[in-house]
DNA sequence: CAATATTCGTACGGTAGCAAACGATATGGA
DNA sequence: TCCATATCGTTTGCTACCGTACGAATATTG
């Protein structure tokens, strides 16, 4: 994607990163007076909403490589607000908890719903659903091509 | 975006984030044997068909921050691929050219072009246009939004 | 049961992005 | 002319991705 060339094509994966990108920033700026990364948020929000969960189901539902999902459980458990046991049947395993500092900040953060708001209040829906089909497919097929290079 | 939230809406966001990955994915599979980036290329790409260009110019183009390209360019002269020279009316300015170690890499790179084929190939122009709209109308209100919080 | 293969989490090194702060250089007014 | 202001590039420090490789633990298979 994006390489130079004329077409929808580029385009669209000029204004998938772009997209990505200006949403991220936005989350980013209202998570800052927090000092909380934007993943790191998801992983807060799981953990409210879910309850305790083996990391790598964790990983699992965030899309994430384990690798990934390593350095940012550690950044938290870091700060305080998760905590990380090895108590369960599988001892490779790694079930992760909110703490009550977790919870406490939680409590403090800003409903983040006005981001996606912001961006799609007002498009019509058949229009979304339309987005949403063509970047799925796009995503499946990309997805597909990486595991054959 | 993403943050938990039914409908469209966070659809969007979710798939948004997930193209633009697997795209990358892909680009820095097929880059990897060349031990280039995906942002290392466009720069490459862009001074290839370009020709020199101030620092800033190239930023603007790209849409990278100066602190982006600034360790990119590092990156690219480290490697001997571009040469940054202060050649110009303006002492702040660097000016990027291209260097005869960069040229010969830039011809054994593949042509990336299969990427965006293989992601959009088929879909309905109509929908591709779709598509980029709604990104492009997202996108913008997100700027805008990025630039009140 | 022993050997092999898989999986989980981590460490390391790399790319890519940003904000903030700084020095050097232009530029515009007073 | 001189000072305030803006701009360019860099540095620092941060988030967030990935692949690879490794040890530990579990599954599977012979």
């Amino acid at each position: 994607m994006r390489h130079g060339q004329d077409g929808e094509h580029v385009s669209v994966g000029a204004w998938t990163k772009r997209c990505y990108l200006a949403g991220r920033a936005v989350m980013d700026a209202a998570l800052r007076p927090f000092d909380l990364g934007s993943t790191q948020w998801y992983v807060l929000w799981h953990l409210k909403s879910g309850g305790p969960i083996v990391q790598r189901d964790l990983g699992r539902a965030l899309e994430l490589e384990r690798a990934t999902l390593s350095g940012i459980v550690a950044t938290l458990v870091r700060k305080g607000l998760i905590e990380q046991t090895s108590g369960g049947e599988d001892q490779r395993q790694r079930l992760l908890t909110m703490t009550s500092s977790g919870e406490a900040l939680w409590r403090q953060l800003p409903d983040l719903s006005f981001i996606s708001q912001a961006a799609f209040d007002g498009i019509d829906e058949a229009d979304l659903a339309t987005t949403t089909r063509v970047l799925r497919l796009a995503t499946e097929r990309l997805q597909a091509l990486a595991r054959t290079v």
